[in-house]
DNA sequence: GCCAACGTTGGC
DNA sequence: GCCAACGTTGGC
């Protein structure tokens, strides 16, 4: 058995909100669009279905945390760096040998109250959260459990199961 | 809208 | 392999 791990991503809720993933079909989506290549690493090699995702809106005022999801599939390519049309368009990406990876998520719980960005800052337990490390702009990044905790009881709903 | 920090690109 | 220039991220 593998333990549960934990993980934060962010989107603009302008872009794909979590409302968006509340509202899409089967309350899942595929993670597409990432041209990171740490934020790819994790996608290709670490998430695992079942896995705990804590939505995060960045460019929000104020950015926060609506809610959480979970990994139902796990890392494959993405996509969107095939199709000449598409924004994220990659030609260095090749069918036959991908360079970006995608995961799907699915919708799981809104939380009674965002978690916002300065509510994380100001608490002193959430201190090193790789969100709120200076200079830190990853856009999938690990979470410890501890903080996955804390954050769920911050946000109303508490020991989740 | 500003801009600092970061990642990537490409000339050499 | 260095590093300047550029584009992006994301808080404010």
């Amino acid at each position: 058995m593998t333990l549960k791990n934990y993980w934060l991503m962010k989107s603009e809720p302008s872009a794909f909100s979590f409302d968006d993933l509340r509202k899409a079909k089967s309350q899942t989506t595929s993670w597409d669009g990432v041209r990171n290549y740490q934020a790819r690493n994790t996608m290709r090699d670490s998430m695992q279905v079942g896995d705990g995702v804590l939505f995060y809106h960045s460019n929000a005022d104020p950015p926060c945390i609506p809610g959480i999801a979970e990994v139902v599939r796990e890392g494959y390519a993405d996509h969107t760096a095939f199709d000449p049309k598409d924004s994220h368009y990659d030609p260095k990406s090749r069918k036959e040998s991908p360079i970006w990876y995608v995961v799907d998520i699915k919708f799981v719980k809104a939380f009674k109250e965002p978690v916002t960005l300065p509510k994380i800052r100001a608490t002193k337990e959430l201190q090193k959260m790789v969100l709120v490390r200076p200079g830190s702009r990853l856009s999938v990044q690990p979470v410890t459990r501890q903080e996955w905790e804390i954050i769920l009881r911050l946000g109303g709903i508490g020991r989740e199961k």
